[in-house]
DNA sequence: ATGGTGGCCTTGCCA
């Protein structure tokens, strides 16, 4: 049975309810992680989703900042939430469909402006959120297991407009991108989106700082899909929808999708 | 070196 998964970043999902609607309506992914809701689960828009068919939905979620939800047409099972580096913070949701696969729902810290840990907490943070991630995976060897998310590192040359220019920007610092690096290993995962698309320059966030961003195309691959060595040769039709950080008051993440056939 | 935009916890904090 096919089914097909995509990640958002939604930027507030209750101000942007009405693009994930649209979303599920258009490309009517099976599952749908969302990322940044900033809301509490009670407070979440959920009558509309599931007027759509996305009846199940395992989240974790917080007034105003971060939150992780998992909406999707197949029955889900919760399998809680791990605080990384003990922020106390909505960053990571489980879940296990009926098929016996497990998906990772990430909302990786942002990590601040600078890229030292000794002038900024937050990068400090970030580093210990993914040596954790590390670590769990190491102890819990993943199996027929997804890994979805905003990863905030863009870990390839060609994941980010320029390489060099970025090379000290948080998100693409050498240090980010080994302990990201380190978390894939210890879980055995699989980039699918670069098991699908392995050549060529691919973004998947734009800042809204940039006045054009169409244009100007000074993006970065933030959002990511993973999956273990077991399920990866079942993965294909991995895409961006670039289209959609071209909506109305949208986010500054596209959605990133891929199709598993299992 | 700086500031640019956007959302919410609002007159600052976070991304």
């Amino acid at each position: 049975m096919p089914f097909t998964l995509a990640t958002w970043n939604i930027n507030s999902v209750r101000l942007r309810a009405g693009l994930v609607e649209r979303l599920m309506r258009e490309e009517a992914p099976d599952v749908l992680c969302l990322q940044e809701c900033k809301s509490p689960v009670e407070l979440l828009p959920l009558e509309g989703f599931a007027a759509l068919g996305y009846e199940h939905v395992v989240a974790r979620g917080q007034k105003g900042y971060n939150g992780v939800a998992i909406l999707s047409k197949l029955p889900l099972e919760d399998l809680g939430d791990k605080d990384f580096a003990a922020l106390g913070h909505s960053r990571h949701v489980a879940a296990r469909l009926e098929n016996g696969v497990t998906i990772h729902n990430f909302y990786v810290p942002a990590g601040g402006d600078k890229p030292d840990r000794a002038v900024n907490v937050k990068f400090g943070q970030k580093l210990d959120y993914l040596s954790e991630m590390r670590d769990w995976f190491h102890a819990e060897r993943p199996e027929k297991a997804i890994l979805v998310g905003d990863l905030n590192i863009a870990p390839r040359e060609d994941d980010v407009w320029n390489h060099k220019q970025l090379l000290k920007i948080v998100s693409h610092t050498p240090i980010e991108v080994d302990h990201l690096g380190a978390a894939q290993e210890a879980g055995g995962w699989v980039d699918i989106t670069r098991q699908d698309i392995p050549q060529g320059n691919l973004y998947s966030w734009w800042s809204y700082r940039s006045p054009d961003w169409d244009a100007a195309d000074k993006g970065r691959r933030l959002d990511h899909v993973w999956a273990t060595a077991d399920i990866s040769s079942s993965a294909h039709s991995s895409r961006v929808l670039r289209a959609v950080r071209g909506w109305e008051q949208p986010s500054d993440h596209a959605p990133v999708f891929a199709t598993f056939d299992l």
